[in-house]
RNA sequence: GGGUCACUGGCAGAGUGGUCGAUUGCACCGGUCUUGAAAACCGGCGAGGGUUAUACCUCCCAAGGUUCAAAUCCUUGGUGGCCCGCCA
């Protein structure tokens, strides 16, 4: 959630920031609006209950003097008619607005470059030289069945399509990487958490993905609970509503999770293979930190991430999100890419962003400096997606025969 | 799942209808004293909104309700303890 006083405060350079992110000025007009009456929605309630209280002292005054309080029930009944209709207003202005400011995405640094989709998105630097080959490397789903690993058909008997069974090596491979990931990040200051997978509406509200992005997500309906689509959420939420002292920051978080994800809208894309599955295994990082300590901890991130790739030998890239690849709740944004042979091209395979104080203002996540409460950053990244490196790991080092080399940082994991 | 008791500021724990946003202790912060520290003493110390700053409003698990007035009474829900039942 953005700060509203921002618009207050400082409309224009705010609405171009916004618009940056494709809010609309006809939105952005009525984000100001709403937040106006309420104000004043506000003023007009809080001066009447002022009255009023003042009123309830004198009545309990009088009654201890024997004094008729005839006259002022009269007054105070004919104020309190008022007062509920003053609060009812404030009510659905509140509402008006959180209807409104809960779907405006975070505002985006300034350095972060405009672009409307992943055209746009800015190369940092390649690691490691993709391999070349004496023959024409295979996609992954074909190596994945020819060693048996995977099973995409019986995954989908199962539960339905994109969800698959991994067997064999590719199963020991799988919690492996899961092992050595987590003994990486945690290597790098990370203390590792194991939380639930299934979390209520006000911890997605607190991250963002509520209510903008229920779609993608799957619902438990009966119990009012959502499976996580990233550890994120639970992560993050874990501080939700608390006061930090400054001197516990930064929290670095790691922890190993299944994903759920719908993958509403991405109809028709990777269908093939375990690129876009329904579920899948992620290894995550998240920070939380003071507002000076974001950016030097984005850069940790980003590094163990890349690191972590290229000790198993995986060629990538690093790439800034433009505008308009940004996430909604993300200020800024540095996409990790794999090559992948097969594919000939580089894919996404951990994302690290830093929200700024987008979350920490809906979670309610603050540290204590000199007396005062400030908001924290949050900050989350994956390192890695589990499927996703699996699959760079079977198209980077295949043999001509399909069989498959395991990096030697995993040999000690299986 | 059933019963029962509870839920108050970082923690402990008063407060059972009015002057209570809340006694007190511990913890914490500042000061005096001390070479320094401890002890002792003095002062400060929950959160959100609002204001240049005050005022002022809201919050005693949550949401409703009763009342002129609710931490206090009622209802529902949540969480925790204990007892019973069931189950990896």
């Amino acid at each position: 959630m953005i700060d509203v006083k921002l618009l207050q405060k400082n409309f224009d350079e705010t609405a171009r920031a916004l618009m940056r992110k494709k809010v609309s000025a006809e939105t952005i007009g009525e984000l100001k609006s709403a937040n106006e009456i309420l104000k004043s929605a506000k003023l007009s309630y809080e001066t009447l209950q002022a009255k009023q209280n003042e009123l309830s002292k004198l009545f309990g005054q009088y009654k201890k003097e024997g004094k008729s309080t005839d006259d002022l029930k009269i007054e105070v009944d004919a104020n309190k008619i008022t007062l509920n209709e003053l609060l009812e207003t404030q009510r659905n202005a509140e509402e008006a607005l959180d209807a409104i400011i809960m779907r405006i995405p975070n505002i985006p640094d300034t350095d972060v470059p405009d672009g409307e989709d992943e055209e746009s998105n800015v190369e940092l630097r390649k690691v490691l030289t993709p391999p070349t080959f004496s023959f024409t490397p295979k996609e992954h789903w074909e190596l994945a069945e020819q060693n048996g690993w995977i099973d995409f058909e019986r995954g989908v008997k199962l539960a339905k399509s994109r969800f698959s069974v991994v067997s064999g090596m590719g199963a020991r491979l799988e919690r492996a990487l899961i092992n050595f990931m987590l003994d990486f990040n945690r290597e790098r200051g990370f203390q590792e958490f194991s939380v639930p997978m299934l979390v209520n509406r006000h911890a997605l509200e607190g991250t963002g993905q509520l209510p903008k992005f229920e779609d993608d997500l799957f619902k438990v309906e009966e119990e009012e609970l959502y499976l996580i689509p990233t550890a994120e959420v639970p992560l993050t939420n874990l501080y939700q509503d608390e006061i930090l002292a400054s001197t516990d920051l930064p929290i670095k978080m790691t922890g190993y999770t299944s994903c759920f994800r719908k993958e509403a809208g991405s109809g028709g894309r990777d269908v093939r293979g375990m690129i876009r599955q329904h579920q899948f295994h992620k290894v995550e990082l998240v920070a939380i930190t003071t507002q000076e300590q974001s950016d030097a901890v984005f850069d940790e991130m980003v590094a163990c991430a890349s690191d972590l790739l290229s000790a198993l030998g995986l060629p990538h890239r690093l790439v800034t999100l433009c505008t308009g690849d940004l996430g909604f709740g993300a200020a800024r944004t540095v996409d990790l890419e794999v090559w992948l042979p097969g594919q000939n091209t580089y894919r996404e395979i951990s994302s690290v962003s830093n929200t700024r104080d987008f979350q920490a203002r809906r979670a309610k996540i603050r540290y204590k400096e000199e007396g005062k409460n400030i908001l924290a950053h949050t900050l989350n990244g994956s390192s890695l997606a589990v499927g996703r490196t699996m699959v760079a790991i079977m198209e980077n080092f295949q043999q001509e025969d399909g069989s498959i080399v395991i990096p030697a940082a995993l040999q000690k994991y299986l």
